[in-house]
DNA sequence: CCATCATGTCAAAGCGCTTTGGAATGGCGC
DNA sequence: GCGCCATTCCAAAGCGCTTTGACATGATGG
């Protein structure tokens, strides 16, 4: 069923059916009535293509994963992201596009989309320092969000970001507050901006408290459950293990949790957890107690808030840009507790 | 940039521009390379929905996502599956488009993805018992596969499912072996397929060693984490609690070794836990060594088998269906033991 | 009673591509 | 020199929609 037979149907022209639909007021309210409930009846969607074409909009939006210079990992939060975001999405009558993409072909996929016309605008995901993808998408024109923030740039662009830094501090200066002095940083990949950040809020922290910062008790890479287990272990193995983790993801800090666990070690009592929480909603922090001790932030929101972010900069190109800074809760669990080997 | 221009700029016609850079064969190779070296240079790629509409595919692949009954989870092997599907259609040229819908909307949804001619097919996901969603798709003629299957259809389509009832039955065998008589199942949502014939295996390994099935020890709900953990706790809390679990999903595993460790019971030893793997990126089941027992079959794989079924769906949609049944793989880690108790 | 105007409707152009049905061009044998 | 193919190219139609500009119609005011 198209437009040309649905109007032949009701004995009416195209334009008037396209009006009737789209809900133009130069129709009547008779006329529009009974053209929606031929539409229902024979099951008639514009089609998207065609109306693309005549609008020039794709109404869609894309989303650009690029895959891992570390192989083939896909971020866990991803889900939730995308979650959150097609709740806006669909409220708004916007498709959701995936594109998944090696890191050389990154700047091609983007040049591409826009030179098809495939869609409307991108979500920048998991941006790096001075993050080429920024002044590429400026320069070609696709409204673009970022989801976090890429440090290094003077370009003015529209964010959503989580204040890493603060609650990476608050996180450090809790653990310090606890009496704990040997603290191990499991950070996530720090060529991306965030990790950075944390990595900064965890330094200040023991910066200011007098604490030396010592670069065996830091490590960054992909936040998998192994990558948590193996750095913890190599960690605690060392001449003298750190009493506390400052971790990076809930998914880490099981691999910690498991390190603990072989070695006999009561986490809590002889070590401390601290983990930011992206509120996974197949791994909550608990329920209605948490697990770990956390910073939480729920990625499923920022998914939602940033395809709105988007979907106002499609509609208002000009509109200045808006910076969200959202602060984590600090949740305490019993996976913390006093430094004891005194 | 688009087709007029680039034409115009070579001084060709745009059906020689068209045909030269779809590979048509009326084109010399001369004017071909000058087209396809001008192409390049000015960044051109066809209009995707003008194409759309001249050729009447969308070389775009649909996934509808329900969300669950249960209120808003993601299924976490989503990720993986995407980025598996993702390779494949990257491949040939798709694109790939995602939908989140409510349970109730499903069917509009579909119907609504193929009068707008948004998708030239779907993959089928978390097919339920007489799915709905098989008949309706093959009536309104989209295309399909199923990653799964549905028990209770008289209808001929393709899937690709793992051999969940064997998977489960092997396991729960393996556990008997070991001197294991009172197993508990912690499934999946049994509204899904895949999730009645994992019972379906251990039920049937129990009842062929003479235990008896006892309905305490089976439960089935979303596999999250939490879920895992306080299933476990429950099931250990009992009068004869188990002394092994069988697991569906390597997160809920998680949660149940998450409740041994709150009871002081050392995995392996004092209780087994047999898991199913879906080999989730983020969430490996160790590196060289496992970590749990495991029932694993690579979700990743799956979606990129399923995308290049369904492309060859689209293709040659008169294609006998093909039904695809892979077999776990069984891996033994340390997280089984022979029952001590006696 | 005519000019004016709001209202409801329509025909046709155009969005950027593919593809059909010709039409030039040049090489070849006779 | 002529007819005949291959080769290479093109003009124009069509995909299904939106939207412009124009046109009936009936109501209204002077």
């Amino acid at each position: 069923m198209n437009l040309k037979e649905l109007s032949h149907l009701l004995g009416i022209s195209q334009t008037t059916v396209s009006r009737a639909l789209n809900g133009y007021p130069e129709v009547s309210e008779a006329t529009r009535a009974r053209v929606v409930a031929a539409a229902q009846a024979h099951n008639y969607s514009p089609n998207t293509r065609a109306q693309g074409l005549a609008t020039g909009h794709s109404r869609c939006i894309g989303h650009v994963i690029s895959v891992n210079d570390s192989g083939e990992m896909v971020n866990p939060i991803f889900g939730d992201f995308m979650a959150g975001a097609g709740e806006t999405y669909a409220a708004h009558g916007y498709d959701m596009m995936m594109t998944r993409v090696g890191a050389q072909d990154e700047a091609d996929t983007y040049r591409n989309l826009q030179a098809r016309g495939a869609v409307d605008g991108v979500v920048v995901h998991a941006p790096r320092t001075s993050d080429a993808r920024l002044p590429l998408l400026t320069e070609i024109g696709l409204p673009f969000v970022v989801h976090g923030r890429s440090t290094g740039t003077d370009l003015d662009y529209s964010w959503l970001d989580v204040n890493n830094r603060r609650a990476f501090q608050d996180a450090a200066r809790y653990l310090v507050s606890l009496g704990h002095s040997c603290i191990g940083l499991i950070n996530g990949q720090e060529t991306l901006d965030f990790a950075i950040r944390r990595r900064e809020g965890y330094v200040s922290a023991l910066t200011e408290a007098g604490l030396s910062i010592d670069p065996a008790l830091m490590v960054s890479g992909e936040m998998t459950e192994e990558y948590g287990f193996a750095s913890a272990s190599a960690m605690l193995d060392m001449p003298d293990p750190p009493s506390a983790f400052l971790v990076s993801s809930i998914i880490c800090a099981v691999g910690v949790r498991r390190a603990l666990d072989g070695r006999g070690l009561k986490q809590g009592a002889d070590v401390s957890i601290v983990t930011f929480d992206d509120c996974l909603s197949y791994f909550a922090n608990g329920a209605e107690t948490p697990v770990f001790t956390a910073m939480q932030s729920s990625v499923r929101a920022a998914g939602a808030a940033l395809a709105q972010m988007l979907i106002d900069r499609i509609n208002t190109p000009d509109a200045p840009h808006i910076q969200t800074l959202w602060e984590a809760d600090f949740v305490i669990g019993p996976s913390t507790g006093p430094y004891t080997k005194d």
